[in-house]
DNA sequence: AGCGAAAATTTACACCGTAAGCTTACGCTG
DNA sequence: CAGCGTAAGCTTACGGTGTAAATTTTCGCT
């Protein structure tokens, strides 16, 4: 066994951050970011938890490491092109990207992110603000104000316990835990799930086109 | 010292579930969440950890018990009032709150909050909305849309990591970390921030005032 | 072939939540 | 007041965590 490195594929490839950050997305995604430990991530790799060490300074790093690439996975909007349909896009695509990796939301709001991918993604939606008319501030304002939504809205849904289909079965489990005469209003909800006339689905869209249409209105009278 | 035990002071406080629970929320407050431990809990209530499990099943019970302390502290909205105002007003306080005890939100967006306090709160907002003519499922849009901004509004305030003042000193320490030609617009802010241009604060009520106007639109179109 | 450097491993430590078993303290009855 | 039963608190122990330090293995190159 003349042993050619590019042939032999008995041999493992060598560890890199680079492999390090993917196992730990792919990881993170299959056990979640709690469960998420330097030894099984070295298992995964088949390799010793301190050999990681040689690639990544600590495990927060590893967390800033992912958390930058979940965020290279959002679609950018475009400066110069129409304003409204371009943040709608791009937080319709973040809040897709934060539902395929259901813990980089909680880094995202608990850390700095100051990766590459993050930079891009922010420096892109600030400019696609200001090429549509609004000052720096007024930037800075809807930004904040889209981005309370995509990461709210998200982690509320994450958050929620039930399958849509199981919803109305399981309100008539818990209905009793919620009588009408402590909590009438949400026992009346959860009477209307019952009953199949709510369905509890919530879209992400009906509070972000509140948003845009009012920001929208405020760039005008501007 | 014939123990009369109502006088004797020096024998400590019995514990209690509510003693555990208060002292938790205190300890969260002040060294942070993910520091808090059973046996750092049992030490500020001069117990050792062990001693806690007599008063509540696990750590997990306590998170949801502080989250529904947490809760109670929220002003709650009174239905038949004008339903604005109401909701503006809950909002605000349930920010407030959440500013308070930094390490609440998280807790809120990723547990099940079934305790009494909290089923209160949620009663009393879709009971608001109710009594203002919004159907149930409209109620259920109007408070997730709602809650969505409070909690992603809160997340991202409560992990800017600069003081207002310090603002302005610190964009000129990271400047050179977001040069003009790799990203012009996040530069161009920063500018902004560091001439005195734009403080960079956000106001809670900005966003809000938007979903509760266009709430409002579209009660009055149904 | 052999050497220097890079990569991977071993061992160890302080911390975590908590199960099991033990000791102490208390409240009540005789 | 004595004594007993139970509740409250404590001790010990186990498997898990991140990671510092020292060691061994492997690789690339002369």
């Amino acid at each position: 066994m003349a042993g050619n490195r590019e042939e032999s594929s008995k041999q493992r490839e060598p560890l890199s951050r680079e492999r390090v950050l993917q196992a730990a997305v792919r990881l993170a995604d299959e056990i979640g970011i709690d469960s998420l430990s330097m030894r099984k991530l070295g298992q995964k790799l088949g390799v010793e938890a301190m050999s990681l060490y040689r690639h990544v300074a600590n495990k927060d790093e590893i967390l800033d490491g992912i958390v930058d690439i979940v965020a290279g996975e959002i679609e950018v909007p475009i400066p110069g092109q129409d304003w409204k349909s371009e943040m709608r896009r791009r937080a319709g695509s973040a809040h897709e990207v934060l539902m395929r990796h259901p813990w980089a939301t909680m880094l995202i709001v608990s850390r700095a992110n100051v990766g590459p991918a993050m930079l891009r993604y922010v420096d892109a939606t600030i400019g696609c603000l200001r090429e549509a008319g609004f000052s720096y501030a007024m930037a800075d304002y809807a930004w904040n104000a889209i981005d309370s939504h995509i990461y709210g809205f998200t982690l509320q849904k994450l958050n929620f316990p039930f399958a849509p289909e199981e919803y109305a079965e399981a309100a008539k489990s818990y209905i009793d835990l919620i009588p009408a005469d402590q909590y009438p209003y949400l026992n009346g909800m959860s009477h209307e799930v019952m009953d199949g006339n709510h369905d509890g689905l919530q879209d992400f869209y009906f509070a972000l086109d509140l948003l845009l249409d009012g920001l929208e209105k405020n760039l005008e009278t501007s």
